[in-house]
DNA sequence: TGAGATATTTTGACTAATCAAAATGATAGT
DNA sequence: ACTATCATTTTGATTAGTCAAAATATCTCA
């Protein structure tokens, strides 16, 4: 049995190894600052997860995971994700308050209930923030990449998942009517003012976002 | 913030508090057994929860639960209890198997969850095994308190609960037509033989249990 | 009242996860 | 090639929860 703070390294080490990208090793200051530790404490866990065969790691270079633990990541993102579509679907919780609840639920909910769930739901394939859900097998599906702050002007698109898990944030996207599945179509991008305007399907007015926002905002052809 | 071993501790003191009967003490030593623990640790374990002001320690005589730590315990069987009705009536779980389930769950089910669950179930007021649920203020309905094996003979009673979390138990309670609700008539107990016969309303064969198995099984006027 | 049995408490040790601070290694810039 | 800087590792300490085993208190019964 695997402790929850084993499975919290895992996740976040998934998680910054992706945004290295290509298997690369994650320093342990990176680990370190995304788990909100010192790193002695990221160290000392690195040689830890090594132990326990979820990750190799390289005095000095940093940690990556192993085969069995971006199993494990995996496993754990399927959880979380699950957990936060039944709080959203079935418990009538609002998006933006479920990815703290999620946080614990994800380690004490059996792989049982967890079919359950997925039965109940209907076997979703996103999350309520337009995250992709691991398969039970571990696959997941590639998730959009493209955001409104980078996207083509003048072209419906359906926005596909909203990446940031502020609760503030969460509401000012859904306040705007800016959640997954709505088409919105950017009519104009003003680089000097760092601002988008967009034009949404349901709604007659213009709207703009500054593109740190935007950033959030990944879409996909409507 | 309080670990869900102090949590443990308190829902378990509960128990044997009420087992014990009217306020008295609980002895180390029953509290260590309950806990599967050596007494050392249920000692040291007394003195925490007097520190924390949920319980009353007193060397050589025992604990005792404040009203603080009732409270708590009240709030945790009402988590554990109305987590399992969540999972049997909504995940489609067995009954037999949602105790466990429960144990982990109580103690990250946040309180904002777990009045959307309420709400859900439509505010149940008993368990699938018939115990009842305490109320968000803290209040818990007598439980019935008689047994088959000493219930009144020739009269109509319902199954109101069924007191054992063992699975295989609750899995032969279930295929014989001994779950909450269910009418049955007790038509003959043999103390020599240590058995009781009985006719279940849905069945036209009596059936024949143990005494032992009987007491597990509470019932009250149908 | 004294001896033995029994329950409880104490003590010392262990593990997982953490921090603070000292030690060490690597890097880059003159 | 030397040194200043920065990241990483080590070391020693802490907390919660646990055990084993030794010490102590209480109870019972003769």
């Amino acid at each position: 049995m695997l402790s929850s703070t084993v499975e919290d390294y895992v996740k976040r080490l998934f998680f910054e190894q992706a945004a290295a990208g290509e298997g690369q090793m994650v320093p342990m200051g990176k680990l370190a600052a995304a788990m909100s530790v010192t790193p002695g404490t990221a160290t000392s866990m690195g040689k830890t997860l090594a132990d326990l065969g979820l990750a190799e790691y390289e005095p000095r270079m940093g940690v990556r995971l192993s085969p069995e633990g971006e199993k494990l990541a995996l496993k754990m993102l399927r959880r979380h994700r699950l957990i936060e579509r039944l709080l959203v679907d079935i418990l009538g919780l609002d998006w933006s308050e479920v990815h703290e609840e999620a946080e614990q639920l994800e380690h004490v909910i059996s792989d049982k209930v967890l079919d359950r769930i997925d039965a109940l739901l209907g076997h979703p394939t996103s999350d309520p923030h337009g995250d992709p859900i691991p398969t039970a097998k571990g696959h997941m599906a590639q998730p959009a990449a493209t955001s409104l702050a980078e996207c083509a002007v003048e072209m419906p698109l359906r926005i596909a998942r909203v990446v940031d898990q502020d609760p503030l944030f969460l509401q000012f996207a859904h306040r705007h009517g800016l959640t997954p599945g709505a088409i919105v179509t950017v009519t104009q991008r003003d680089d000097i003012a760092a601002a988008v305007t967009l034009l949404r399907e349901a709604q007659p007015e213009l709207f703009t976002l500054g593109t740190h926002a935007a950033a959030k905002i990944m879409v996909e052809p409507a």
